[in-house]
DNA sequence: ACTAATCTTTATATATTCTATCAACATTCT
DNA sequence: AGAATGTTGATAGAATATATAAAGATTAGT
């Protein structure tokens, strides 16, 4: 239980946008209905999916959100990694700059964890949005994703 | 980074004791000591493992703490779930009961965590205290393991 | 019996992180 | 000019994690 609700809804948002299509931008409040996340924390989200190059935003009357690339240059990694920063399951098995281990013994323990830490990694890495895209099921690929917003 | 701090304490302190043979209990000080736990975290951490039968305690002078299995039948999963519960990386994606979706679409962002959790919990299923124990080194293999502790 | 050593249990303080909300601001289009 | 939209920063509240301390219960040894 360690993906937190940013997470979460970053991940969300982004899968959304790639449903879309990315021929206009999606706003904020639309994507807040679709994904089901308080508009309020969308606005704190979007903006670090903005900075990082993964969203492009446009400002005024006809604004909105849409990806950067296309989906299938998209991670999960990318993605998690933004909100969650290390993967690692716990500080002494990061891949750059492990916590010293203060017990007294030569801790095997550490390379469970690094085994736990490169599978999850290795997962979200080969995860792209193009693949989940293509998984997803329900509403918005039937008639939502071509109608007009307004 | 979803280990607690607990949880590392709890798997140090398992490894310890598997390391240390069981043929006399340890006390919750050496314990201490050797695994760089505070002494008074331990003390709410060990009769959690009591209870749940991964250890067995002696009270009184020539007390102390041992395993209740050999090092062989105790797996990570059992004490790392003992402290962190579920072990999916989100709600939704929980073997029993997983929280449901209150996204607009059939959310295929669950697919991927299911397959960390799946992958993860595999893992430390697969994983023994006793590999772990042949897989330490240090100080303890050599002389404090047989050394009387008083 | 008494005492000392040890585990047991409970209460509590502190810090940290997470989550969400709001308000003021900047930009763009009509 | 005005309305709709994204941008930014401040902040409050809740939940969780961590560590400490104190009082109790049990056992071994004398």
């Amino acid at each position: 239980m360690w993906i937190s609700r940013r997470t979460d809804y970053a991940t969300r948002a982004v899968l959304a946008l790639s449903l879309a299509g990315g021929t206009q931008p999606m706003k904020l409040q639309e994507l807040a209905d679709r994904t089901a996340v308080p508009l309020s924390v969308l606005e704190q989200i979007m903006p670090v999916l903005r900075t990082a190059g993964v969203a492009r935003s446009e400002r005024g009357r006809s604004g909105g959100y849409r990806l950067n690339h296309p989906p299938g240059k998209i991670t999960l990694e990318t993605v998690v990694r933004l909100f969650e920063g290390q993967l690692a399951p716990i500080a002494c098995a990061t891949r750059k700059e492990p916590e010293s281990c203060s017990m007294m013994c030569g801790c095997s323990l550490r390379s469970a964890w690094e085994e736990i830490r490169d599978n999850t990694i290795d997962l979200l890495g080969r995860t792209t949005f193009a693949d989940l895209a293509a998984g997803a099921a329900g509403p918005w690929l039937d008639s939502d994703q071509i109608e007009p917003v307004d």
